[in-house]
RNA sequence: GGGUGCUUAGCUCAGCUGGUUCAGAGCAUCUGCCUUACAAGCAGAGGGUCGGGGGUUCGAAUCCCUCAGCACCCACCA
């Protein structure tokens, strides 16, 4: 075994698993009578490429999988990706004007071939990497939210809706994605605080020569104005009642009418109105019955209606006016100003523009009502807490969903317009037709046309955990039967309206039951100065350029060793430094033990019997401690307390204390025994570091093909003996010392010391002494000698005679600073137990191991005393 | 404008139910070691009045109030 390399070397070692683990069908689930465990991957895009976001969902989903195989579920983790509507429609567009060709010359059906063919050859690239990370997906049931189930799904589930009287279309202001060309979700808004101007316009009034002020931040809308909004109110405008004033520029004549939705203190409280763009005051318009002029093409560009400026551009229009309106001498003033200003989620540079459209919605109130309960009774429990609020927040006043999308990548909307202006919902044009007939028999096929829109991505989506197992074309199924309700969800709390909400409502709405019990928000991952990651900022490393520099599993480790639920990540390239030396430290580890010879014939030294009695207490206490934490889902923590049991004792105590002398065999009780310890010192780090376990793990026992460290049961706790794990802190505690004084006096480790023990301990303790600080005798209830450095191991004063000079003053120093110490503690001691009050109120033990501290400080100060006296 | 978090060592953060596992870890720094498992390592060391102030309590990093700073989410005020 010692031709293994002194460097571990992933690359081979993680190809060669996870092919072993596909070839086996390792990953693949199907429903049996074990508990089943489930989890659903958040489908990435589809024409995505992974980022480090989805680095830590899904190493924390693998963990969260591999953790239930080994633990003896029937673990499930199903694949898939999402065709991303806006997201894939912008790229397929951005690639065909690249090549000459605009959407609009192709028909829907062309376009349509061009995302496919895009789709098919950059679809997949994630999930390949997802393979890489060493996922442990089921790739058998990877699915598409686009693919012959999931559309199917959607479509019977809008028609359900529709026919359930959810589903509403109407002419409403939307918010507008001009680049896109399509209506947008109130969630799909991203407001960002700008600095701007605030201009003041003046109107004319008409028939005086005064003028009414009137302060926007969008004077290139002007040419929409239809009235003017003072508040009945306002003494200041009072003036105004029932005039008319001029629109500038525009010259046109609109009324002045009376609002109280106008802010007095605003400006000068003059609102100017323009129904088509803006959300309020189209409602004003409703109310008044204003007219309506949308001077905005769906590009945003200005429109014929405005009777100027046509084609321009709405930013440079602005610029424009703002010169035009100076010049004519309109401008009464301009005010710097912060306002907020609305861009679209997915083309984050496009300003969205609110416009007035036919779009489809649905009812979401009747909806949200079972899933803020389930929330709110943690029947789905949120990880951390705190993310209840924001979601009860959100759905005590949840608007109304617009499903609708001017896209044609999706699912098209499954409504038909008859010839008599009748709309027909429907599964199928062939249904459609069916129910056209039933009022006009005559009508043929081609009489229905069919809507334009598709769906919102998320209308697809938020269906992901039942269409995955069919539940929506065959409730009822054995595969949703068994998985349905899925154990955890992992996801970004960015998309908790988004996706989260909206798949417990579907549950609930389409299946009865919530879609998982548990979702699990990880933080957003940012850079080390604590820029969220993003392509724009090009502050995102490469995931698969780091996994080829530290291992997919040293990449896990540095994910995993910052990554506290809930709290966003600065993530630093570093940490992937210390898993990488993490998987090395475990390699030599394994190099150090494959490599003794075993003599049969060695009886087990006392020393190797104790360490291996001290470590099975130290791994059953830790496994206590890593399945606690588990179950809270604090990974980071399971992690780390893993790293330094295999670290810090395992490595730095364990294997030095069983260690055979250099070139002598190994008894065969402690070999046998040490493998033992490291076989569940690997399975309990396999869910967080699958590949090298399993390289190591092959190595331990014999194995018939096709078997695996995977489904190697999670370790059991055995019995903790608190009487072993005390004397190992005692011989720790000893050996610091003595490793102090030969660090301190530069005394090599070869140079075997003598210990002279003012006192005494068990002796049973000394050989594993004096072989962890390489001592040449331990001498019990000894007499003090000159020439020697000292410390104290509780109240026992312990010396080690050296050659070498010994500098008195140094070691009184050093001493009379301990003195202080302890006295110092002592008297904080003496103070709490004088007073009555601590006495009276404080638990019993509390007090008593106050007693105790104080009986302990004293012996240990007696001891210093003694030990200054002998010195002096 | 409303809400939710955060502030602990030079940096990034743990610290769950107040009390000897309470002042911790990793990285960084410093010292000494190429000691045949590992220099991607080993053995040591230094470093913090737990953001400020107040309160509750016998006892506060931990609970409450308040101030300051930061972050994020939500909200139609031009």
């Amino acid at each position: 075994m010692n031709e293994l390399a002194p460097k571990y070397s992933p690359s081979e070692v993680e190809s060669k698993w996870y092919d072993y683990w596909m070839r086996h069908r390792l990953f693949h689930s199907e429903p049996d009578a074990r508990e089943p465990y489930c989890i659903v991957i958040p489908p990435p895009n589809v024409t995505g490429v992974l980022h480090m976001g989805h680095m830590l969902n899904e190493t924390i989903q693998d963990i969260l999988v591999r953790r239930a195989r080994m633990d003896g579920k029937n673990a499930l983790w199903v694949p898939g990706t999402d065709h991303a509507a806006i997201a894939t429609e912008a790229k397929v567009v951005a690639k065909l004007a690249k090549e000459g060709i605009k959407k609009s010359d192709l028909s829907r059906e062309e376009f349509l071939k061009h995302a496919w063919d895009w789709t098919e050859k950059y679809g997949g690239i994630i999930l390949e990497q997802l393979k890489k990370l060493g996922c442990s997906c089921d790739w058998e049931r990877t699915a598409f939210t686009m693919d012959p189930i999931r559309s199917k799904s959607v479509i019977r589930v809008f028609v359900d809706l529709y026919r359930k009287g959810l589903i509403y279309r109407g002419k409403r202001m939307v918010s507008w994605d001009p680049k896109a060309q399509t209506a947008l979700s109130d969630i799909e808004v991203v407001y960002k605080e700008e600095h701007s101007k605030l201009y003041y316009l003046r109107y004319k009034i008409v028939g005086e020569d005064g003028y009414a002020i009137v302060a926007t931040t969008r004077p290139e809308t002007i040419m929409g104005d239809t009235a003017m909004c003072i508040n009945p109110n306002d003494p200041k405008n009072a003036h105004l009642r029932g005039k008319r004033v001029i629109v500038p520029l525009v010259g046109r004549e609109i009324p002045v009418i009376e609002d109280e939705y106008v802010d007095i203190t605003f400006g000068t409280g003059c609102l100017k109105v323009t129904p088509a763009h803006d959300t309020n005051d189209y409602m004003l318009g409703e109310k008044h019955q204003l007219p309506s002029i949308d001077i905005f093409n769906p590009d945003a560009t200005i429109s014929e209606a405005a009777g100027m400026y046509v084609g321009m551009d709405r930013f440079d229009c602005r610029r424009q006016i703002a010169i035009d309106l100076q010049e004519a001498g309109l401008i009464e003033k301009v005010e710097d100003y912060n306002n907020k200003v609305g861009y679209s989620e997915r083309n984050i540079d496009t300003v969205v523009e609110p416009r007035l459209s036919d779009q489809w919605f649905l009812k979401m109130e009747s909806l949200a009502a079972p899933a803020l309960e389930a929330v709110e009774s943690d029947t789905v429990r949120f990880i951390p807490e705190k993310y209840k609020n924001t979601y009860r927040h959100w759905m005590t006043d949840i608007r109304d969903w617009c499903i609708s999308r001017q896209l044609w990548w999706g699912h098209r909307i499954p409504a038909y317009y008859t010839p008599w202006g009748e709309t027909i919902v429907a599964e199928t044009p062939e249904e459609a037709l069916q129910l056209a007939r039933e009022s006009h028999p005559e009508v043929k096929a081609d009489d229905l046309r069919q809507d334009e829109d598709s769906f919102d991505t998320w209308f697809s989506s938020w269906l992901w955990p039942i269409s995955l197992f069919n539940g929506i074309l065959e409730p009822g199924n054995k595969e949703i039967s068994y998985y349905y309700p899925t154990a955890d969800l992992v996801t970004g709390p960015d998309i908790i309206f988004f996706w989260v909400a909206r798949m417990i409502m579907a549950g609930y709405e389409f299946t009865s039951l919530p879609p998982f019990r548990n979702v699990y928000f990880t933080g957003i991952v940012r850079d080390e100065i604590g820029r969220k990651m993003s392509k724009q900022f090009g502050n995102s490393p490469d995931p698969i350029k780091l996994m080829e520099e530290y291992g997919a599993d040293g990449v896990r480790m540095g994910i995993m060793l910052c990554a506290p639920a809930g709290n966003d990540i600065l993530f630093d390239k570093k940490l992937c430094e210390t898993g990488r030396n993490f998987s090395n430290k475990i390699w030599n580890a394994f190099r150090l033990v494959k490599g003794w010879q075993v003599d049969a014939t060695l009886a087990q030294p006392a020393t190797a019997a104790f360490a291996i009695k001290w470590f099975d207490s130290l791994l059953s206490q830790t496994i206590e401690e890593v399945n606690d934490l588990m179950a809270k889902y604090r990974l980071s923590e399971a992690v780390k307390v893993l790293y330094k049991l295999f670290w810090d004792e395992f490595s730095a105590w364990y294997l030095e204390l069983v260690k055979p002398a250099y070139n002598t065999p190994v008894d065969a009780a402690t070999y046998r025994a040490t493998l033992d310890i490291f076989d569940s010192l690997l399975r309990l780090l396999h869910p967080f570091m699958p590949f090298i376990t399993e390289e190591l793990w092959q190595h331990l026992a014999e194995r018939t093909d096709g078997e695996s460290i995977m489904y190697a049961p999670t370790p059991e706790v055995t019995a903790i003996s608190r009487e072993v794990l005390g004397m190992m802190a005692h011989i720790k505690e000893v050996v610091n010392g003595v490793r102090n004084i030969r660090a301190s006096k530069n005394i090599p480790n070869k140079e075997a010391l003598t210990l002279n023990v003012l006192g005494s301990w068990d002796t049973a303790e000394d050989p594993i002494i004096s072989k962890l600080a390489g001592l040449g005798a331990i001498n019990h209830n000894a007499s003090k000698d000159a020439a020697s450095a000292t410390f104290m191991v509780g109240a026992t004063e312990v010396n080690v005679p050296l050659s070498a000079n010994v500098n008195i003053e140094e070691e009184l120093a050093k001493l009379r600073k301990d003195l202080d110490y302890y006295e110092g503690f002592k008297q904080s001691v003496m103070k709490k137990l004088s007073n009555e009050r601590f006495v009276a109120n404080a638990p019993e033990a509390v007090v008593n191991a106050e007693r105790r501290k104080l009986a302990d400080a004293q012996a240990k100060i007696d001891g210093i005393k003694a030990a200054i006296e002998s010195l002096s």
